[in-house]
DNA sequence: ATGGTCGACTCTCGA
């Protein structure tokens, strides 16, 4: 048995997080396996020897300005690879998801598209997101071996999720129709670690930049997640939001979520 | 509490 720290962190813009993201690999919650998304950064110009330096090895996929998703390890995972795999993944799909395997432990790294308007074509690409990720489960993993289904989902599942859900019936991350297609993807089998270990309201993961004061007062949401299979889940420690993160010096609008396994 | 900021890149888009 090996203690296995996995964190997930939206940096929105890797090169602008780098002080942060190098606290944070440095730091109390020095992760294994940190899963990035929104690096907004081509694979040429990716900070390889940044993390090298760190003492980490890293799998990632990106393009200009938008998306992007990184998976740092400090070992070397046995495969990485991006995209579906369905033979329908467009440039933007594969900045989107990218998935490691650590001898018998799968780690899938997504950041699913936002979604910007429910009347909107993008909406109608998240919710399909979400169900191709369904069919790369039923087709790639089993419900009984160990995977870690992460990164910022883009939607508050549950009322305390977010805050004043009432007021955000509409909105692309809280609709009805965006939980469904989220459930859709969880009733494969996956248990929230997260609200496993805290299940306590006002646990939250993004605060909106655009909010006056709105780590101070707590107004924010739980987006980015982690979602284990059962043996995996059954082997998870504890759950921790580095909140502190946001204190930092040019914080991202996302904070890093650490999760313990005993693998 | 997504009008209100931030990041990338041409000034507007995406979140």
């Amino acid at each position: 048995m090996e203690k296995m720290k996995i964190a997930t962190f939206n940096v929105n813009s890797l090169k602008a997080r780098l002080p942060i993201v190098e606290r944070f690999l440095s730091g109390e919650d020095s992760p294994d396996i940190l899963c990035l998304q929104e690096t907004k950064c081509r694979d040429e110009e990716f900070p390889v020897s940044f993390f090298s330096d760190l003492g980490y090895s890293c799998a990632f996929r990106g393009m200009k300005s938008y998306n992007g998703v990184a998976v740092v390890s400090r070992t070397k995972p046995d495969e990485a690879v991006s995209g579906f795999g369905d033979g329908e993944d467009s440039e933007q799909d594969r900045a989107r998801l990218i998935r490691a395997r650590f001898g018998d432990l799968n780690v899938v790294c997504a950041y699913v598209p936002q979604g910007k308007e429910v009347s909107s074509a993008d909406f109608q690409y998240k919710k399909r997101f979400l169900s191709r990720s369904r069919a790369l489960f039923d087709r790639d993993y089993s419900q009984s071996g160990k995977l870690l289904w992460t990164g910022d989902i883009n939607v508050a599942m549950l009322d305390i999720d977010v805050t004043h859900p009432e007021n955000k019936r509409d909105h692309v991350c809280v609709c009805e129709e965006v939980r469904e297609a989220l459930a859709g993807v969880l009733s494969w089998g996956f248990v929230d670690v997260f609200r496993k270990h805290l299940p306590q309201p006002g646990e939250f993961t993004f605060w909106d930049y655009r909010v006056k004061g709105a780590l101070e007062r707590n107004i924010g949401w739980r987006i980015d997640h982690m979602f284990a299979s059962p043996p995996l889940a059954e082997r998870s420690e504890s759950v921790r939001v580095a909140r502190g993160l946001r204190a930092m010096d040019r914080p991202s609008d996302h904070t890093a979520v650490t999760g313990v396994f005993e693998v």
